[in-house]
DNA sequence: AATTACGATATGTATGTACATAATTGTCAA
DNA sequence: TTGACAATTATGTACATACATATCGTAATT
C-alpha cells in the first residue's frame, strides 16, 4: 500500500533539531486532575477548548479529546457540544462491580473450591420471588439450593429460582459437575440484571448451613436476570462474616 | 452517558458498495456483541485481528481499535499485545454502582436529610487505616465521625480518616453546612477509588449511635480514594438493617 | 414579542499514516 | 536442554486532517 497523499511534512528537514517526545493522553489527564485539585479550575468552571489545550500541551486535538473523554466518562468533567467542557459540580461517580463466577472467585484467593447441591426440585415460587420476576403463580419454576465451599469451609449459600421456560435445557441438568451458578453463566446469556446488596441476620437454617450462630450478620447479594424482558433467574447469595466484595478503579 | 443514535445502522452485510457511510465504532461494538451472543465466537476464542476486522467492516483500523478497546474496558473481551483479542472466558459481567452523596440518596427517597458531627479531631490513624492508605505513622490525619439521618432516624454512621496533606483546605472546615462527605466530593477530586462491601455485627458504640441492639447486622460500605497515587481519604459507612444498595442495568 | 432560521463554534468521530510497545516465536549458542 | 536474543506481530497511541453534529446566540420572520 504505502500511499502518501499528503507527503507534506515540509519544513521538517532543516528546522527541527530536538525530537519532541509525544505528549500522552495520560499526561494530559494527570495535568487536568492536578489543576482541578490545585483549584486552578473550580467546580462548575468552563475550561479551555480542546483546540486551546492542544496548543498549550503541544499535541494534537485528538489527544486532548481522548484525555477529556475519559475524564468525562468517570464523571470528573462534563462536556456539551457547543457549550464546552466544565469541571463537574457534583462528581457523582459510579463504581464498577465485577461479578465473577463463585468458583473463580474462590480459586482466585488460592483456596480450593467445592460445592454441594442441597436440593433441587420443581415447585411454585413464593410470592416475593414471583413478584420480583414478574411471573404468574403457575409458572414452572426450579428451586435449587447450593452450598459453595472454599477449602472446605462454607463460603456462600446460594438459594436460586429458575424460570424453566426461559432455560428449558436446565430440566436435564443435574449440576454434578457445574454449579448452577456456573451453568447459567455459561448457558443462559442475559441482557438485563438487577443486583441488591444488603446485610441480614442469619436465621436458624442459614446459620446451620453455614456453621454459624443464629443471628450472625450475613452479607447478602441478590441478583435477578432477564433476557429481553423474559425473566431467567433470581438468586440470593449469603456470605458469612469476613466476606468482602471489592472493586477498584 | 453520551449516547446518540447515530442514525447509521446500515445493513452492513455486504451489498453496500458505493457511497459508503462511515462505519461507526458503535456499529462495530454492536456487531461484535451480536456475534458473541449468537455464539459465532465462543468464550475463550480468538477473534480476527484489528486489521482483518477493519477490512471486513470497511473502516480504518483505529475505528476497530476504539470499538474493541471499549469492549475490553467492560470486560467483554480480553486483549494482549502480541497474542490478539479473545472473547472473555467468564463473561464476568459488571454492575455499575452509582455512588451518590448521602444527602442526595436520602432526599431521593423523599425523606428529610440531616446530619450531625460526632467528633472531629487530628490524631494518628490506627494501623489498618494507615496500611490501607499506605501512609507513614506520622502522617497528619483528621478523623471525623458523622451521623446521617433520614427523617430523624439514623441512616448512616460515617467514620472517616482524611489525609490532611492531600487536602490542606480541610483544616479550616468545620462541616457545619456541608457534611464531610459532601465537602470532599465537592473539593477533593480523586482519580482512583477502592470500595468494599461487607456485613458486620454492630459493636456497642455503633449500636448506641444507630439506636440498635448490639450485634445487629450492619451493612458496611467502605471507600478509599486517591488522586494520582496520593491517598486522600478512607471512610467506613455503616447502615442499619433494611438498607439495600441497588443497581440495575 | 414570540418563533423560526441560520451561522458560529466546540465537541464527536472517521481516516490514513507512522511509530511505540509488549509478547510470542524462532534461532542459535552455551 | 536451556537460556539469551532477535525477529515477528498484534495491539497501543500520536498526528494531521476532514467532516459530522449538537447547541447557543442572533438575526430574520411571523
Amino acid at each position: 500500500m504505502t500511499r502518501q497523499p499528503t507527503g507534506a511534512e515540509d519544513g521538517v528537514a532543516g528546522a527541527v533539531a530536538e525530537a519532541r517526545m509525544p505528549v500522552s493522553f495520560r499526561t494530559i489527564k494527570a495535568e487536568i486532575l492536578k489543576r482541578i485539585h490545585a483549584r486552578v479550575w473550580l467546580p462548575g468552571e468552563l475550561i479551555p477548548g480542546e483546540e486551546d489545550l492542544a496548543r498549550e500541551f503541544g499535541c494534537a486535538r485528538v489527544t486532548v479529546n481522548r484525555a477529556l473523554r475519559e475524564l468525562a466518562e468517570i464523571g470528573i468533567i462534563e462536556r456539551k457540544r457547543r457549550a464546552g467542557t466544565r469541571i463537574a459540580e457534583h462528581p457523582l461517580r459510579e463504581a464498577r462491580l465485577e461479578i465473577p463466577v463463585v468458583r473463580v472467585e474462590v480459586e482466585a484467593r488460592g483456596a480450593q473450591y467445592r460445592f454441594s447441591i442441597l436440593s433441587r426440585k420443581r415447585m411454585d415460587a413464593p410470592e416475593p420471588v414471583r413478584a420480583r420476576l414478574d411471573l404468574p403463580a403457575d409458572a414452572e419454576m426450579l428451586h435449587v439450593r447450593c452450598l459453595h465451599f472454599a477449602d472446605n469451609r462454607p463460603w456462600q449459600f446460594e438459594d436460586r429460582w429458575i424460570h424453566v421456560a426461559a432455560v428449558p435445557e436446565i430440566a436435564q441438568e443435574s449440576f454434578d459437575t457445574l454449579s448452577p451458578n456456573e451453568w447459567l453463566v455459561k448457558n443462559a446469556p442475559f441482557s438485563e440484571m438487577e443486583i441488591g446488596l444488603s446485610a441480614v441476620a442469619a436465621d436458624a437454617e442459614e446459620a446451620a448451613l453455614l456453621g454459624l450462630e443464629r443471628g450472625t450478620p450475613l452479607f447478602v447479594f441478590d441478583r435477578t436476570t432477564w433476557l429481553l424482558d423474559q425473566p431467567i433467574t433470581h438468586v440470593r447469595m449469603l456470605h458469612p462474616p469476613g466476606y468482602r466484595m471489592v472493586s477498584r478503579f
